[in-house]
DNA sequence: CAGCATCCCTTATGATACTG
DNA sequence: CAGTATCATAAGGGATGCTG
């Protein structure tokens, strides 16, 4: 088994979170478990494909984890945020407030024409311990 | 002039700061001014093509600024982190502390055999302000 | 319902040679 | 010394059809 070195630890985080639907899959899953068709429901853009392999990866990587209901086809599959996954949501906010400034300050200087559609309190969930959610 | 819109602000985010490269250009510029050829000696695999590929894109962004010295060739050219390159200072310091923290727990659970170098006090200097840097 | 396999396209990154 | 131009390759993502 090769090694994967990474020179900074924000490389290790980079390669978690990024992944062109990677940032929504969080954003919904924030809100709680989610089943297959809740997630192609809130992401209507994303191939089959891809959302497998994005949740698979997230899975690989602790983040998220895999419940599946029933004996035979048709399966009820939920996907649901590890503690990991949950622990990440400091670094997911504060990325969102950046994120925020900094289109707000591009538009304004007239540099980029650029806008964001959602807030960062699509996460606020994620900084209650999980006790406090119910 | 079309718009780029992103839906979450962590999406801007990544994308000024997600390039192969761009972490450790940023952790050296962290550290003050760099000429060209210090960035290539800092980062000795990068090639001449993306270095200053990369550099472009984060003046486009406002991250970085560029100063050339000299008539004619050879040129001085230096990279500066502007004060919006700054402000991104507590972001990849906490990206790279939840990134090494990460790091250690894949490695002890045996999930996945990975290693960070260098740690988040790379980053440090940014999290002071420009006046007490001297 | 959820997922896999295949083929295709776009984008990101790399190697090399050349210029002011 | 810094940068451009060109060509080549790799990686990420998307469209479609098929399966238990």
């Amino acid at each position: 088994m090769t090694r994967k070195t990474y020179r900074l630890g924000m490389e290790a985080t980079l390669a978690v979170i990024s992944g062109k639907w990677k940032p929504q899959l969080l954003c919904h899953l924030s809100n709680g478990p989610q089943r297959t068709c809740d997630l192609r429901v809130a992401l209507p853009e994303i191939s089959q494909k891809v959302l497998t392999q994005q949740l698979r990866e997230l899975m690989g990587d602790g983040i998220v984890s895999r419940q599946v209901y029933g004996e035979r086809a048709p399966f009820k599959v939920v996907y649901t945020l590890t503690e990991t996954g949950r622990s990440l949501g400091l670094v997911l906010v504060q990325m969102s407030v950046w994120g925020e400034c900094h289109v707000a300050a591009l538009r304004a200087s007239g540099k980029q024409d650029v806008a964001v559609r959602d807030d960062h309190t699509g996460f606020d969930r994620l900084l209650n311990t999980p006790e406090d959610a119910h």
